[in-house]
DNA sequence: TTGTATCTACGAAGCATTTCGTATTAATAC
DNA sequence: GTATTAATACGAAATGCTTCGTAGATACAA
C-alpha cells in the first residue's frame, strides 16, 4: 500500500485509463518520458507480486488493473509526507502550498469551498 | 537542494536546535529511533559534500550548520510531491488533507486565516 | 513452414541511500 | 607516559529501486 515513485506513475495510468495492457501503460508513460517496454513489464510484475495490481492472463497480452484506490494511496502518501516534511502540521503545509505562486485563484476558490463544506459538516 | 529522507531528518534537527555537533544530532535522532553514531556522522559528511550543511572544525568536535532554509526545502519537496501524487492540483491535495480526521479545528482556523491573508494581498 | 513481430519471464547490472565496522587521531584522566 | 574515552575519516556491505538484456513462447503473415 505504499508504492514507489515508478509504481505510482503506473498506478496513475491505470487509474486514468482503467484496466490496461503493458503496451498501453508503456505507451502512456512514454508520452512524458522514455521507458523501455520490459522495464514497464517488470514493474507491473513486481506490483502484481505486491498486490498493487491484479491481472487477467486470458489473452496473450495480460491486462492489469489497479487494486488500490487513488484516494487511499494519496491519503497514505500525504500522511507520510506531512510527518516527514512538516512534522504533521497541516496548516504549515497549506501555508507553503498557498504561498507558492503556483496556486491559481480558481484553485484557491475550490479550496475555500472545501473548507466551507467541512465546517458545515462539523456544525 | 533536495535532501533524502535521512538527510531531511537531520536538517529538521539543525533547524530546530541550531548549529550542533554530531553527538547532539545523533542523540536527538535517537529520541525517536535507533541510529548509530557513525551513521549520523557519515550522513553529515555527505551533506557537507553536497553543500546542505557547513561545518566549523575549530574544535575537535565539529559543529554543523544547515545551509538550506527550511522554507526553501519544504517548498521544493512540496512541489515535487504535488506533481507526483496529485498531478499538480493543490486543491485535490487540500481536499485529501482536510478530509482526514487528523486535521484539528484549530488548524482549520489557521488555514482559514492563511487564505484570508492571501486574498487580502491579492485585492 | 519459415520468418517476423510481439508477448512474458526472469536474472542481473546499475544506482542511490543507508548503515556499519575499522583505522586513526586527539583529548583526558590517572 | 600510558590507558581510556571520544572524535573523525572512509571503505564497503546491505538494501531497495529501476532498468535492461536475453531467452523462450505465441501469433500471424507470406
Amino acid at each position: 500500500m505504499k508504492p514507489t515513485d515508478a509504481e505510482l506513475e503506473i498506478l496513475q495510468v491505470l487509474w486514468e485509463n482503467g484496466p490496461s495492457s503493458v503496451r498501453v501503460v508503456n505507451d502512456t508513460l512514454n508520452e512524458s518520458r522514455e521507458v523501455g517496454y520490459t522495464t514497464t513489464l517488470k514493474l507491473l510484475q513486481i506490483m502484481h507480486d505486491k498486490g498493487l495490481v491484479s491481472r487477467n492472463t486470458e489473452s496473450r497480452s495480460h491486462i492489469y488493473t489497479a487494486q488500490v484506490s487513488q484516494e487511499n494511496v494519496q491519503k497514505d502518501l500525504l500522511n507520510k509526507f506531512l510527518d516527514l516534511a512538516f512534522q504533521g502540521s497541516a496548516s504549515k503545509l497549506v501555508m507553503q502550498l498557498l504561498g507558492n505562486e503556483r496556486t491559481s485563484p480558481s484553485e484557491l476558490d475550490e479550496i475555500k469551498a472545501i473548507i466551507q463544506e467541512i465546517e458545515n459538516k462539523q456544525s
